[in-house]
DNA sequence: TAGTGGTCTAGACCACGGT
DNA sequence: CCGTGGTCTAGACCACTAG
């Protein structure tokens, strides 16, 4: 069942099984998953570790608690969300789920006279040996400040940490717009959904505390990302 | 501090307080919140309680646990943003133009037992004689909160000015999803755009300081408005 | 070594939904 | 009424980070 000398928490054991069953269709679809106090005999942990895998299981979408009654498998596409615009790599990693990167476009080139590392990534997220892909993802980044960053290998090194740790430069800001877009052909095939969806697009650019632009950024999301923002609403007096 | 009587659980209770806090500027961008252990001495409550309300922050990107360190605030503030809710009316003065607003729809109605005002304006401006709508605005207000408010005429008094000078309840902060959509026949009316036309729609709560919702708000924009915004990179940085 | 967050136990009482 | 999930307590041990 669940290994106690295994490092990873039995918690995260529990999801993992209880998500394999589900996608595997031993509960199906608006079907019960067994009760809390019977997943605790079943695996000998008590109902805080249950809670902990089962509410996992909740957020992602995969399940419905209904109070008074049980936990329903609720099958939908699995829902992935960005809070105030911060990176997707630290999301991900809060969830047990490792980034997946792949470069689809790398070279340099001209615009307007300055020289331009042209990098464009799908990234997203490995889902039963496959890659589901969250972001669509074009940056231009100006040589001048990062020589030599067309060596490194994308699909594996952080953009923004290659640019803090390799050069210096801290990324601080970004100054974007939010665009409703129609997909086209290569979100067509990225995201696997056919081209009358509307998406959402961000474009801009980011800059270090100092405003020295990094890098123009064009960012597709996947229907599968939530875009959430929380913010004042600016009738504040700051203190 | 926190109320043991108050239905409302204990760690959203907690949770609503240290959201309160950092949006108030109490811990500040990059600095810790209280340790666990410290906050269980200052509101009496054992650690899963304040484990839970702290997960929360975690989850919509508040805050970021270090372990062996301790909390630290990742606010991405959003310095500016045109599409601001209260700064729509501010930002069209600035620009000499008089907002013009337009009531679709209103009407009291029930929800899952609970009584709302339901409000649905066209919000833009006035040029050449004509209105250019620029925003589709539709509110549910919980009318426990706000009795008697189906008297006012929303399409000249201010929805924002008349919860905080007639009921003297204050709209702080938004927790808001961004969502692209298609338009509709309405938006087709409104906006004078075709329907194959994607939007933003935005969709999410109006809070007090305390955490009160307000008003439940989903908003679609027009093609002319653009969705422009500022924001810090969740960067912690080190001290 | 002291303090932090991460995991887990073994209980308790409650609100809800169906019988 | 009973079984369900929702909340909460009062402990424990661990892994990690820093001085």
């Amino acid at each position: 069942m669940l290994n106690r000398k295994d490092p990873v928490p039995l918690y995260v054991q529990l999801y993992r099984k209880l998500k394999q069953d589900i996608i595997k269709g031993v509960y199906t679809n608006g079907e019960m998953i067994p009760s809390e106090t019977q997943l605790m005999k079943q695996y000998n942990v008590t109902r805080t570790t249950i809670r902990k895998a089962v509410s996992t299981l909740a957020q992602e979408g995969l399940v419905e608690t209904l109070h008074g009654i049980g936990t329903v498998v609720s099958l939908r596409e699995l829902k992935y969300s960005v809070w105030n615009f911060s990176g997707f790599t630290d999301y991900l990693r809060l969830h047990n789920e490792t980034p997946q990167s792949v470069v689809l476009e790398n070279y340099i080139t001209h615009i307007d006279g300055i020289q331009y590392f042209r990098l464009m990534r799908g990234r997203g997220v490995k889902k039963d040996g496959d890659i589901v892909y969250l972001t669509l993802d074009d940056s231009l980044i100006p040589v001048d400040l990062f020589p030599g960053i067309d060596r490194y290998d994308f699909s594996t090194e952080s953009l923004y940490d290659v640019m803090k740790n390799e050069y210096k430069l801290i990324p601080d800001h970004v100054n974007i717009q939010v665009i409703p877009i129609m997909g086209n052909d290569i979100t067509e095939k990225l995201f696997k959904i056919d081209q009358s969806t509307p998406l959402l697009k961000v474009e801009g650019c980011l800059f270090t505390e100092e405003g020295i632009e990094l890098e123009k950024i064009k960012l597709i999301y996947s229907p599968n990302m939530d875009f959430n923002v929380i913010s004042n609403i600016g009738n504040r007096q700051k203190r």
